[in-house]
DNA sequence: ACCATGTGGTTAATCGATGTACCAGTGGGC
DNA sequence: GCCCACTGGTACATCGATTAACCACATGGT
């Protein structure tokens, strides 16, 4: 399969060079500019002055009208509208952006390990929550995939350095996290998913009461007679790890536990499935175990089964995420809702407004809550 | 619990001003230059012709040496480029792309309504894939969800008037589908998933032998003994929905069987669960469910174990995709892996080399094929 | 009659990089 | 000694939109 860039005869019928303009390159070379675009429809898009020729108006008036800017009557106004409508003109995304530098342009860098093949579903959530506010207000999404946090950082510099995005959105706050004070120092507006911290340099979005998910799913877990509990835990660095892994801890010590086991995973499937194994292989086995996202839940529930173990029967689940999924499953998800999508909508909002966007600011109220389903039930009785 | 979004004493120290730029208007207001852009670090970054002036030669020296256009000597090539790292310059994305009309920017669009709330998990391979070519040549994706077709379609004219495009990825091919002709006519260069069809005006990418994966499917669940099979597709307007079903049918017929039930779904988790509570409740029962993708087929497995049967031991169940999860549940899931990501890297080489990228063509070897799990087994006895 | 005040535009500079046209040297051939 | 080719660069127009500065003209107050 070869590449498939076939010649067109180039600008055929009346081709309309500025005067002066030398008709063709002789060696018959296309130019850059009409390269590999060219097709035979390739009309030419019509820029600023075709719409102002039309209109009868000069540049500038389009630019006023079109953005508001300027004082220009209703009347022409409206001409010019009609005029750029006639002509399907809308400005040159790179002309308005060399101009005002700005790309109308948001980046998500999703960072994970080169051996997770699938993105993990939360991030699907997360992007439906972020495109639903950018979209609108002509916002666009540059996603960019990396493999650890050096390739992070070098990448924001790269997009900052060729002025590509107008800001960022940081998912996965770390315990010492080098992007706030790098895109600070780029002079990059972001916003910080998850851990709202003040001092930070730049602003968190989250729910509130990160914590109050946990301790409800340990509430729960508690009065279902449940006493030995186990926590699988993400990426110790990761900071929702650290306030959830507390949350955890401290519910059960409020009730006079200690947990029977906290374990630490890279978030991956195959992480997940060993780690299940190795509590349910405990001597004193847990008899019910939390996890710290469902894509894990559900790989702890199929370990569990796998091993002969019912679920809830024998061993209760809890997730965290409340993916889609999790309600389809047999047994279905026990698991905690943080709304990814609304906290996706609501960073969205918040750095249209630190771009100088016009925004309402967002409004997010609530917190994590506790989704009681079938993979939780009444302590085994033999325990 | 309102929105937490801490303000920041801003831009407090020294805001570093260029010589001549106005201390501050006096309305307050912060000019659109200045912006929320500027932090109290806001470095200029620094242009073209910083990196000249530190190279003691032109802009266009400058440019040719970094492009490796022109002729320059190996000597001031070598000084441009370290001046240039000195400076931590790239060359601005807007600028460039202004002058050149390419913007290094892909767009992927994916579709769905709007009421399924996660996107399928196959988005995420297909873009671990594309970014897997795209980002090593400085390329990047713009990421877009839309709700149905016209809104794709508008989507694409805007992105193509204002220029913010090289080219884009199409897939979920239709029947009928306006897409290529669209893009065509708007001069953006794109590639087409899963459907490669010579006639069409964009080059399609796909494995070959699409019916593969579902012939085997179907082979080895006759093998197994079953004779009462059931499909569970796609949306029918979607290409490979009724290029499987038809694959599924012929298969059939050539053990001069047909087909228990064939139902369309909209991909949702709840047609999912619909259409399998109907088909196990019929008074001939299908002893195995084949479905189009593995999202729906843990629904179909989840249902079908909710209803008291077990898989695979009553009713065996076989998914399309190989996602990630499917080999961690319980039991494993036999599904068709049709290499998303290396498709998707395949059409991002497609896609760059019609944008007049150097790129080696895609090599696209191989075909779907089974991968046998643990929710096939022996067709029930009692059958 | 005259100046302040608006109104509704226009002109021209500018954003940063690119590429064509052009130019200054420098040998080389005869 | 003269013309030519070649090397290694520079000057300038250009991409398309934005915006500050300016201008022509009408109106109203004194």
């Amino acid at each position: 399969m070869k590449a498939r860039i076939e010649g067109h005869p180039e600008d055929v019928a009346g081709a309309s060079q500025g005067p002066g303009a030398p008709a063709a390159r002789p060696d018959g070379v296309p130019s850059a500019r009409q390269g590999a675009r060219a097709g035979s429809e390739g009309a030419a898009r019509p820029t600023i002055k075709a719409v102002a020729a039309a209109a009868g108006v000069s540049t500038a008036a389009v630019s006023q009208a079109v953005n508001g800017t300027g004082r220009i009557s209703e009347a022409t106004r409206r001409r010019v509208l009609d005029a750029a409508a006639e002509l399907g003109w809308s400005p040159s995304a790179s002309a308005s952006a060399l101009r005002r530098a700005r790309t109308r342009t948001i980046a998500l860098v999703v960072r994970r390990p080169t051996d997770v093949l699938g993105a993990d579903p939360h991030f699907s959530e997360l992007i439906t929550g972020l495109e639903g506010e950018l979209a609108p207000r002509g916002y666009g999404l540059l996603l960019h995939l990396v493999a650890d946090m050096a390739q992070e950082s070098a990448l924001y510099e790269r997009l900052a350095a060729e002025g590509r995005i107008d800001g960022a959105v940081l998912t996965d706050a770390r315990a010492d996290d080098p992007r706030p004070h790098l895109l600070r120092g780029l002079g990059l507006p972001a916003v910080l998913l998850g851990a709202p911290d003040p001092a930070a340099p730049v602003p968190g979005v989250g729910l509130g009461q990160q914590d109050a998910g946990v301790r409800e799913a340990v509430a729960h877990l508690l009065e279902l007679g449940h006493r030995r509990l186990a926590y699988i835990a993400g990426p110790a660095e990761l900071v929702h790890t650290g306030l959830r892994r507390t949350a955890f801890e401290d519910a059960l010590a409020g009730a006079g536990l200690r947990a029977v086991a906290v374990r630490h995973t890279d978030f991956t499937e195959r992480a997940a499935v060993a780690v299940t194994e190795e509590l349910l292989a405990l001597p004193d086995r847990p008899t019910a175990l939390v996890f710290s996202n469902d894509s894990m839940a559900v790989c702890g529930i199929g370990t569990a089964q796998r091993g002969g173990l019912r679920v809830p029967e024998d061993v209760s689940v809890v997730g965290y995420d409340n993916l889609p999924l999790g309600r389809w499953l047999h047994p279905r998800l026990t698991t905690v809702d943080q709304q990814v999508q609304r906290v996706g909508a609501a960073a969205a909002r918040a750095l249209l407004a630190r771009c100088g966007e016009d925004v309402p600011p967002p409004v997010l109220d609530g917190r994590p809550r506790l989704v009681v389903r079938e993979s939780t039930g009444c302590v085994p009785s033999a325990s």
